[in-house]
DNA sequence: TGACACCGACCGGCCGGACGGTACAGTTCC
DNA sequence: GGAACTGTACCGTCCGGCCGGTCGGTGTCA
């Protein structure tokens, strides 16, 4: 039984950090069935043998990105001090702690979204789903209407931002909205812990670089 | 000269109006030579007669994206009363102030956008710069460090989360958003003026739903 | 007659997917 | 023990279709 042996990883799982990984370095457009079994160093009727189809395999990078994501802003929720806008200071405190997490973790995330947005746009659906409760959580954060939302929404464009490549990455930036972000939590009355950067890396479920 | 008659579009604005139609009702991966003539009611070879190559003419979707974007970023701005996070008061009363908004000119700048990155990711360089420039006003907008700068990330945030389909397009969420937003100013001494809805849509280039 | 806008047939390459294999690790039966 | 069988993982070839781009036209207006 290989899965039992410890770091094993299954072949589908090594297929979807192969995929992963052509996004980022070759771009969307790159994203062939042979270009993905190639960068996994199988063929691509191996490929085919785990995922029917190109739909299938993009379907699985996008769960396990958006299952992730919900364990990351989950987890951090649970490491945060209960009390008004405790969502709100999870996400900031903890997604938002490091340049590590950046190119690890959120990577992830939009290589997955953006293929799925070039190969059939409703395959993003569990990101959405994993959205949608993030907002369930914010909405119910005991803030003034609008402010974890805000507080999360700039977290988004940060993200966005810089995946798209509109503004480059700049760790600088970064520090300056979180610091505004962290004040305006402040003013009402729901202050953010002293960052964890540490804390960051832990949460985040994929060991693929 | 066809282009002294009232409203008189070239046939190269038709073709980019027809590739952001394209981009929207079918998505990225339906944007061939074939579909963005036919939507221009145009054959092939017509096409390609006004653009030598996709890369050009998605170039040239870009081109426009961006000039639009920093037509009416600037044209805010003029609007705007002098005095520190004008520009950020600029984005957040004329950008981001109703739902017509979003479904016209910010449609349009995320098509060529996604239409580049599925491309050719180099070719979102034009709308690069137009941020880089948004930027600079905010870099010397007056107020402490990060506030504009998060204003205007927020509101990336926003936009980005509609079009890629995260978050629904939820016109109460942009309302609060706003609002949180617009206190964040005030605190800081910069009030944002009363929203004047009709000040969006004068600013936008784009005229070809 | 020639410049310009446009057409549409065609080509070459790529890509998704189908399919018929092979290798090999159990398991069953004698 | 070993022969026969079974299922799983994977390979390599092929096909049909699509897509970007070329090219030799045609109509029209000055």
């Amino acid at each position: 039984m290989p899965e039992s042996t410890p770091n094993a990883q299954s072949s589908a799982d090594l297929l979807i950090s192969a995929a992963e990984r052509v996004v980022v370095r070759q771009g969307i457009s790159n994203v062939t069935l042979e270009s993905v079994a190639a960068e996994a160093g199988m063929s691509k009727g191996g490929l085919l043998h785990h995922f029917p189809s190109k739909d299938a395999l993009i379907r699985a990078m996008v769960e396990r990105a958006a299952a992730n994501w919900v364990t990351c802003y989950e987890s951090a929720y649970a490491q945060t001090p209960e009390g008004p806008g405790r969502m709100a200071r999870a996400v900031l405190g903890h997604c938002l702690s490091d340049a590590e997490c950046w190119t690890d973790e959120l990577r992830s995330s939009s290589s997955a979204v953006f293929a799925a947005l070039a190969q059939n746009p409703t395959l993003i659906e569990p990101m959405r789903a994993a959205y949608a409760k993030l907002h369930e959580y914010i909405a119910q954060d005991g803030l003034p209407e609008g402010v974890s939302e805000t507080v999360v929404t700039a977290i988004d464009g940060l993200w966005l931002d810089w995946v798209l490549g509109l503004v480059p990455l700049d760790q600088a930036r970064v520090v300056r909205v979180r610091r505004a972000l962290s004040e305006l939590l402040k003013q009402h009355g729901a202050p953010v812990q002293a960052m964890d950067a540490a804390g960051c890396a832990k949460v985040h479920g994929t060991r693929n670089a």
